[in-house]
RNA sequence: GCGCCUAUAGCUCAAUCGGAUAGAGCAUUGGAUUUCUAAUCCAAAGGCUGGGGGUUCGAUUCCCUCUGGGCGCACCA
């Protein structure tokens, strides 16, 4: 019941609806708590009275009047003014904030700002999901954030996250990736031979063949058979998956599940799968291929199931990957796509019908691509041609904090360009900086006032935080709930780089025109000092969130 | 041809599921430093939000259309 306390836009909206209750039952609640452009305009400003100034049959200013009215009787308000076409402007006493600010202050920000959305329901979400072929791309990168961010905020509200990574290590990629080892490996004996069509060509094939060499001499020179290619399949497969896991771990990125597709072959899910399509007569056999009736729920052609070949298709295991999903117990299951891929979802979304699971089971979290740009020229990526700049090459490049924070910071709707010469060059420019040394401000500054003889507890002489800044500061520091929610609302991790660097600004400015550490003035000083403490908290936590690092000392450049 | 995403300051991006004067960072110009760490702050300049229509009290946001960019339209994954 109490789950809303912490949301502070849903403690003004109950307000505002109260409010509107007494004014006339009949009103529509459709209305919006906004934080105003302009602080002139309020703390807390709200559309109510324009919503439903037609079936109030009134002007919106007349309805705001009468609303008015009861808001004055709440002890919390300090003042409320009618602005504009009809907009209910609230400015809340010195009391409010400083009572927020000092439940704030007993309690550490992940138990503070926590809120029982998920109530333990098991979600889960798969993303990177990288075949073993090579190693991962800046786009996996950008995958890697999205899904680790969000995973880690679903957690934070009461989710029960699964972090999973999906992958296929017995298709023909891999025995493509099989034989180009063994053809470089045969390549340190002098023996040359074009890599075939559709082969890989990249720097790191030649490392995983000069292993083998390492390990084995000569044993399988010129000699391809079935052992052979199964040798190399497997020491490629696990080159590989080290290197990506390796990668992952650089990148403070790390998975509960890695799932094979294979398996669901061996426990016999794929074939669960086809009879229940069978049953229900969603499927038929044409050109010596299994067609799934898509076109039954969506508009689109039938599609295949199992080739003429006889090998399934991707969408077929897709399909029972999500069947077994849904047969683990997952309420809610999230794929983590780029937008290449999203001509696979309305077929899915079929599939997820043709089961018939719920619609909220399955949802896909698509991001633009990921390009990168040098000397201004875009760079073409080709994982087989092996011209690609690799995620760990970037990572090396900008480093870790800042690469997750640029990752996070970009509307997963947008495309990302990743520009390298300006990652190189103003790398200490980067916003994640000015995140970081907000926080470790404040670590000195608490620092600093042992140092004065300054006796430092939080919490005491909050009344001194008597000016509008401070309040406002409060209701910023506040809304951080609000902006988690938010994220996860949309699945958007960007609006929570948004809203930290936001604060960070806030606290900059703040830090400008205040004096924290004054020996002359205790009580100023500590009710300052906790304000500082109580927005370290929200900062430490927002980017433990995002997976980055906050230093208590920021070393001089 | 059809579908998805996108177009905002010189550059990279925001803008609270339709709100008030469209905001940050970088770059440019000017100012603040015997510092509670200047990786900071203050100020200036920079915009017919790609073009055109529509919906309404009100549009960067929703609808239509045109243009430009990205990505898909397989018995690939």
């Amino acid at each position: 019941m109490n789950d809303l306390s912490k949301i502070v836009k849903d403690n003004i909206f109950e307000m505002i609806f109260e409010a509107l209750n007494k004014v006339d039952k009949n009103l529509s609640m459709d209305f919006r708590v906004e934080i105003p452009p302009n602080e002139q305009f309020g703390d807390f400003s709200t559309n109510v009275a324009m919503i439903n100034a037609k079936n109030a049959k009134t002007s919106p200013r007349k309805l705001a009047e009468k609303i008015v009215v009861f808001l004055e009787e709440n002890s919390d308000v300090e003042k409320v003014e009618i602005a504009g076409p009809g907009f209910i402007n609230l400015f809340l006493s010195q009391e409010f904030y400083q009572q927020k600010l000092m439940a704030m202050l007993h309690e550490e920000a992940q138990s503070y700002f926590h809120t029982n959305l998920g109530q333990k329901q098991k979600i889960q979400l798969e993303f990177v999901s990288a075949n073993p072929t090579g190693p991962l791309t800046v786009g996996h990168g950008r995958q890697a954030v999205i899904g680790d961010v969000l995973s880690s905020i679903y957690e934070r509200f009461g989710y029960e996250v699964t972090r999973e990574y999906y992958f296929n290590d017995a298709g023909r990629q891999m025995k493509l990736l099989a034989k180009s080892v063994y053809i470089r490996y045969n390549e340190l004996f002098g023996i040359k031979e074009e890599i075939p069509d559709g082969g890989y060509k990249g720097e790191y094939i030649i490392d995983i063949a000069k292993a083998i060499k390492n390990n084995e001499g000569d044993k399988f020179k010129e000699k391809w058979n079935e052992e052979t290619e199964s040798y190399f399949l497997h020491q490629a497969k696990d080159e590989m998956f080290k290197h990506i896991k390796n990668t992952l771990n650089s990148m403070n990125v790390h998975f509960d599940v890695y799932f094979s597709e294979g398996s669901l072959f061996t426990d016999g899910t794929v074939e669960k799968v086809k009879a229940i399509f069978r049953e229900k007569d969603l499927i038929y056999v044409n050109d010596g291929a299994l067609w799934l009736k898509v076109s039954e729920f969506i508009d689109e052609k039938d599609k295949v199931l199992i080739r003429s070949d006889g090998m399934p298709t991707y969408f077929f295991t897709d399909i029972a990957n999500h069947y077994k999903k849904h047969e683990r117990g997952f309420k809610k299951v999230f794929d983590i796509w780029g937008a290449d891929h999203h001509g696979h979802i309305p077929r899915m979304q079929a599939a997820m019908k043709a089961l018939d699971f719920d619609e909220d089971f399955f949802n896909v979290i698509l991001h633009q691509m990921v390009t990168l740009k040098q000397k201004g020229e875009a760079i073409k990526m080709s994982t087989r041609q092996g011209t690609f700049i690799t995620l760990d090459e970037l990572l090396e490049m900008v480093g870790r904090d800042a690469t997750r924070y640029f990752y996070a910071m970009v509307d997963k709707d947008g495309q990302l360009i990743f520009d390298i010469d300006l990652a190189r060059s103003t790398s200490m420019d980067n916003p994640v900086y000015y995140v970081q040394y907000a926080h470790a401000r404040i670590c000195s500054l608490i620092k600093n006032a042992e140092n004065k003889g300054l006796n430092f507890v939080p919490g005491e002489n909050l009344q001194e935080l008597n000016s509008r800044q401070d309040s406002l500061f409060i209701r910023d520091l506040m809304l951080y709930t609000d902006a988690l929610i938010e994220v996860i609302q949309t699945n958007s991790p960007h609006k929570l780089t948004n809203y930290i660097h936001d604060l960070a600004s806030k606290f900059h400015q703040y830090y400008n025109s205040n004096v924290f550490v004054d020996k002359e003035n205790e009580a100023v000083s500590n009710a300052r000092l906790s304000l500082a403490f109580a927005t370290r908290k929200v900062i430490k936590d927002a980017l433990m969130l995002l997976g980055v690092s906050a230093p208590e000392i920021m070393e001089q450049i």
